[in-house]
DNA sequence: TTGAAAGCGTTACCAT
DNA sequence: ATGGTAACGCTTTCAA
């Protein structure tokens, strides 16, 4: 059934009926019930594809996310679930593209192909094909994450670097002197990963600025290498006393390593970091940390999206968030002191 | 740039054009190099919404889970990903739909407007409206859980009953003998969820066939239910020495609620369920577990979809999982036993 | 082996 | 306030 049968048993032209659907010109209250009556009683629909077709616009945004294989940290999935809610209540939908790169396949359809009105990437790298290559087209999109030269380029972004900086004040603030840094995978590090530059740099200039002795690991994204690289920091410098994480899924791990070496949190070793809310309060003691406010991120991006597809001209915008840390329960003064 | 374009530049017809990349009708060598040319050096590539409302596909499935909130579980993201994934191999896109109801916005949009092919539905009740409708419509899908009758129905699902079971053996072997059900929350239960339901029988029986005495808990999906649950657990009956969850989000405050009674996780209390690998292995101890085969479902469900829209007569088809308990470290023998 | 043209189901412009 | 009709960009039948 469609648009032209609809018509016909109400007796009117299609214009009408589409005029009457979309409201972009005026209809008579008469023949727009009668309209309705016919639609409501064969439960017509617009065909999307069709309208798509003759409007240019599909009503879907695209949401780019990395393939990670099995290893989607939480943060992801709440981006996910965040943005679909968000876009759903614009009456947007959300077609997922499992893209890492320019390249892939899926994200060459959705450009290609126009999908899509906009798209929403995330885990950005510093330099970013995907991203340069959407600028290029003057494709609407937002990033969640900016990357190296954010300039012209739409938006939501985490200020790392302040957080990380901030998490390594918390325990200097403590008394701690030698910490660790848990980073996110090295093949991550190398890809260019925003999240990891910006972190390790803010780490670097905090523990430089307050004279700590540190160590820089990189930490696979499971609970397994948490632990291992637990027993690698404390193996490489017994005396650590503190460490702070970006890698949420080995949060786990770490705990265990912890655990097993017989270090007590917090009254022997400190743990933070950055990590979304929610994970954050699932570890035993509860991480005091940076929360990563997954939900608002997703949804700031999807409203930024909307407002650049409503109005194309519009000059980019964005939004850096720097939540502060939550305390909790995983940090405390450096044993023996205060 | 459209087909047109590319049939004019090639000197051929659009038709040709078409023939030559849908390879439906022999093309000779040398006009398909002249248009493959030309597509490569425009960066052509055909429309999908004109593609898909000209030959009725649309190359993509559509991926129901219900609207959470910020109440997501890790088991549904591995769900998404590996849908999408597998999606992907087919060169599927996956188009969201955040709907819980037969009646939400999104799932209209999705059927009503032919936005998909196809449909993969998570988080099943036993009653589903929106099952009943899709079967109604003989509308290609694949559920992730299986209906009271699941008859008729394309499915993938989990053996919950006999996992729960499993898991209630285990401890009775153990020597348990007063045990208390960690369920999903009560909403989810009167809400009719396949997983809280069938794992509700499951630990009624197995517990009845090895007289044990009981606690059944309903508990939210997050880390602060989880610990409340656990004092009330304690409260109602302190010999308590076992519990079997399906509440994965609330693993991590169950495991410190325990911590905080001073019970010791697996000598003075054993926790098992069912629960995603991944994580499973984030607490500690890690849990003995039936382990959720996540991804292997989603890609099953693909797999399954991909099958019935190339086949739209294929009688149903379904696969039952009952993965086994992975032996790891949450279980003991009930202390004072052997 | 190829071309012409009729759809597919809308929207939106041009009339009236 | 309404109707007719030309797009939109592709696929596919019919002809040659």
């Amino acid at each position: 059934m469609n648009i032209g049968e609809i018509a016909r048993r109400a007796g009117v032209s299609r214009s009408t009926v589409s005029y009457a659907l979309s409201g972009k010109r005026p209809v008579s209250e008469d023949t727009r019930r009668k309209i309705q009556r016919v639609i409501d009683e064969l439960g017509y629909r617009p065909n999307a594809s069709a309208r798509a077709l003759a409007n240019g616009r599909t009503s879907t945004i695209g949401l780019v996310f990395p393939p990670a294989g099995n290893h989607y940290t939480g943060m992801q999935l709440d981006f996910i679930g965040s943005v679909a809610e968000a876009a759903a209540a614009y009456d947007y939908d959300v077609l997922l593209s499992p893209s890492g790169a320019d390249s892939d396949r899926s994200f060459q359809r959705l450009l290609g192909e126009r999908r899509v009105d906009g798209a929403i990437l995330m885990e950005i790298r510093l330099e970013d094909d995907r991203v340069d290559h959407l600028a290029e087209l003057d494709f609407p999109s937002v990033t969640i994450g900016r990357t190296a030269r954010p300039g012209g380029v739409w938006w939501v972004g985490l200020d790392h670097t302040a957080l990380v900086e901030a998490c390594v004040h918390h325990l200097a603030d403590l008394g701690h002197r030698r910490v660790a840094f848990v980073n996110r995978p090295e093949q991550l590090l190398r890809a260019g990963y925003e999240s990891a530059h910006r972190g390790l740099d803010g780490f670097t200039k905090a523990a430089a600025e307050r004279g700590l002795t540190v160590g820089m690991y990189n930490c696979g994204d499971d609970a397994a290498s948490g632990q291992t690289c637990l027993e690698r920091i404390l193996h490489d410098d017994p005396a650590t006393t503190a460490l702070v994480t970006l890698n949420e899924a080995a949060l786990g791990g770490l705990y265990r390593g912890l655990a097993k070496a017989g270090r007590h949190v917090p009254r022997d070793f400190s743990v933070t970091g950055v990590v979304a809310g929610r994970w954050a309060e699932t570890v035993t003691p509860q991480l005091t940390a940076a929360d990563v406010p997954a939900e608002e991120m997703g949804r700031l991006a999807v409203d930024l999206l909307v407002e650049r597809l409503d109005n194309p001209h519009a000059p980019a915008r964005h939004h850096l968030l720097a939540p502060p840390i939550s305390l909790r329960a995983s940090t405390g003064p450096v044993f023996g002191t205060s």
